[in-house]
DNA sequence: CGCAATATTCAACTGTGCTGAATAAAACGC
DNA sequence: GCGTTTTATTCAGCACAGTTGAATATTGCG
């Protein structure tokens, strides 16, 4: 295509990086399927036979480039201290807190590959349900903490991986304002007889 | 392809159902990307060319052959009836039978691209968000809406789409029991002054 | 040095969604 | 009823997608 002269170039650029750059740029601006590996790269200088040969696949090669690891987890130990009255707040704080800062755009697609959504499942239920089920204590810990992670997971999955406009369009102050009283029910509220 | 005679057909079937049908079919087994259009097209013994001529293109195949099976909510128009006291329990009540009703083995997963994503954005935001808001009436309608729309798409997507265990294994009456509190607080708690 | 492993380009294959022309039945106006 | 327009369908094929196999030049190891 580009004729750069078949075979081995000299030196040991690191092209397998430099493609995992462009294609990162791209994906997160058009998305999996608005962004061909054709594109990829191009954008790269490359043949696109070279992204094949170094991550397998386009699958392959969206996995790799974005290792977006969803969550640092300081807010969270932050969130759980304190009096049980104010989590709710803190809580929802550090979500929005964590989840705004990230890039400006849509790299919320970023849940679309397999990988991302386990790995957040995963989050979900074995770091947040249980540190928020440890914290609670008391009878009915692990129902609660189940609860508040289907708000929270609600939260984040209808403001920031698969946004309703008219959650994503809220400011923080208002998105603790409206899924607080849901939050605080959740988390606090004395579960029904069974 | 299939020597079907060329030319409009005898008699008037309706073509387009089918065509439908077939679709729905293939897209909750194979996901929107692992249908094909052709596929479709064989599965309703119909040239291809048919769909984009019915359908305007595969999104738009897509769009009208779910939009079947979201709007078969009339679980929800019973839930928009009775007292305000038990419409969260009729709800989730909704919820869980709708979803739960679907096939037994994980098309769920197939949820997991763009495309389907877009359709049940699409689905909570412009039509669970309002019918709910007009039910409600009264100042905070939307708000309240709002909220309780992040709590039954939380369940939707930690439940169904990318389950996690603790929630994903609850009977439904289990689910009503534990999310009964944060929907009934989401849907009448009085929002706090702004 | 010799030779395998590696990194790259090129050409091409298969499959995808979609379009334009051809065609036949239906629907409609008179 | 008949002529015209509208609708429903098949067929052939284009443009582009992701991927593969062969050819080739470079590195690195013994």
């Amino acid at each position: 295509m580009l004729n750069k002269t078949r075979g081995r170039p000299r030196g040991n650029p690191d092209t397998k990086a430099r493609i995992a750059e462009a294609a990162r740029e791209l994906f997160l601006a058009h998305g999996y399927k608005g962004t061909t590996v054709r594109a990829v790269a191009a954008a790269a200088s490359v043949d696109s036979a070279l992204i094949s040969y170094h991550f397998g696949s386009k699958q392959g090669l969206f996995g790799q480039s974005l290792n977006l690891l969803c969550v640092e987890s300081t807010a969270l130990d932050q969130a759980l201290q304190g009096d049980q009255a104010g989590l709710a707040d803190r809580l929802l704080t550090s979500v929005t807190s964590l989840w705004d800062a990230t890039e400006p755009t849509e790299n919320r697609m970023a849940l679309q590959d397999a990988d991302t959504m386990r790995a957040f499942r995963d989050y979900l239920e074995s770091e947040l349900l249980v540190r928020i089920a440890e914290f609670l204590g008391g009878p009915d810990a692990t129902e609660r903490a189940t609860a508040a992670v289907g708000v929270i997971g609600g939260l984040i999955f209808t403001r920031y991986l698969n946004p309703i406009r008219s959650i994503a369009a809220l400011p923080s102050a208002e998105v603790r304002r409206i899924f607080g009283p849901a939050l605080r029910a959740a988390l606090h509220a004395r579960v029904r007889q069974r």
